[in-house]
DNA sequence: CGTACAAGTGAGGTCTGACAACTACGGGAG
DNA sequence: CTCCCGTAGTTGTCAGACCTCACTTGTACG
């Protein structure tokens, strides 16, 4: 039995950053499909998906070849991750502060974000975030009772996501995240170990499930210098210019 | 002859949008096949696209659905866009004021970026970009002289990325941004016309060419309140967990 | 001798048909 | 009524062939 092209995807990835260099040629896909021992159909289909990751670049007719390998999922914010797998990512000492953990009703923005009736019930995590022992962000998220009631057992830290995907058993897709820059406030000022008025990195999220019901509203501000935070850009393939 | 596989990938988004809504299953890869004329495989490379981009979602045994589909690229991040086309993505009324283009020593900061000997000369460009006819950002881009040299005009005005791409005839993969928050100091006050400190987001990147030379270190701030930046976060295709 | 055109080579792009693996549904046995 | 298993429909993978494109090479002609 052929392995799955996602084991094929993962591979080709690890090869690539292990023995190639920018601007280098692959195999042509004929040779990696033997040397994976799969088809050639699936070797096309995890070139594709490099491809519309930006590690590689196939021309018609020269070849693949290796484009800059960005290092990925490090601090990424365009990955779906909460803050806390964004840290575990980069490989931080990670430390987390619960805050409060609440069932309450929810204040008005936070209802229409979700959709949900005013005063709709929400369970309430606000949570610091250390990275290195020192205050990285703040994190509040709000997750629909009905979702939130699904759970086998009431959350006590960690990550949010992995409490909705184990715990509530959800599937999680991602979401469109809003990004923008404020001042800290007294309180987050204290809380963050900044100077009041110092800017912070805001991320708001409605994160949707695969029915598309919304089922987590999250608001972060980070720590600018504390925490490097990046996103990979790459051009739409296909699209004339 | 059958048609590109991108072509029925832009076809197959524009059905999607206009007569799907999130939850929907598709027609089946054959009928789809059958529909657009083309072979399975050109089909499921096009979905396959999709897929990754977090539009539709395949389901091993059951079909094909429709992701809550994100309005793309209207100020966004995540694709690699200069300021400039983000303002013109979003359909906002666009101005662009240019501050300077001086072909000047690299300061030692950019020079490292671009990894360009100390006092390497570079093309530096300095702007304001205008959304609504209020001040939206303030760019600095610095092109090595090497690369702007190539160029049959010289830069006016419009998108860097243009510049380089039509004028320099480079072709343009991306890079990783990193993205920060930083208070505005007094001459940023001024041009941007906010106050003394308010908070602004940051955007710093180098863009890369296809053979990994440095061809642009890119340096912008926003105003967050002005500017609606937004980034498309789904989780990474087949991550175990 | 040099240039221009033609054929050759090898890469990715698409097509075809088949089979495997998986999911959901329904009918029949217990 | 419940459980098991077969069946239909879908995506996943395979195999082989041909097409299109970019570059290389060889050759004929000026």
């Amino acid at each position: 039995m052929g392995r799955a092209a996602i084991t094929v995807r993962v591979e080709l990835m690890q090869t690539i950053t292990d023995h190639y260099r920018p601007g280098d040629r692959l195999p042509s896909e004929p040779e990696l499909a033997a040397a994976y021992s799969v088809s050639r159909s699936t070797i096309r289909e995890a070139l594709q998906a490099l491809e519309t990751d930006g590690v590689v670049r196939r021309i018609h007719g020269l070849g693949t070849f290796v484009n800059q390998v960005a290092p990925r999922v490090a601090g990424a914010l365009d990955v779906d991750l909460g803050v806390t797998e964004t840290v575990e990512a980069a490989n931080q000492r990670l430390g987390v502060q619960v805050l409060r953990v609440d069932e309450i009703a929810a204040p008005r923005e936070i209802a229409e974000r979700l959709s949900l009736p005013p005063a709709g019930r929400v369970l309430l995590i606000e949570r610091i975030i250390l990275a290195n022992d020192r205050p990285a962000a703040i994190a509040v998220d709000a997750i629909p009772q009905a979702i939130a009631s699904r759970a086998t057992t009431s959350y006590e830290d960690g990550s949010v996501y992995r409490f909705l995907e184990r715990q509530c058993g959800l599937v999680l897709l991602g979401g469109l995240a809003h990004v923008s820059a404020v001042g800290s406030d007294k309180r987050m000022a204290r809380l963050l170990d900044v100077r009041e008025g110092d800017a912070l990195l805001r991320l708001e999220q409605v994160e949707r499930s695969a029915s598309d019901d919304a089922v987590l509203y999250s608001l972060e501000h980070f720590v600018p210098a504390r925490f490097d935070l990046t996103i990979s850009r790459h051009r739409q393939a296909g699209v004339t210019r």
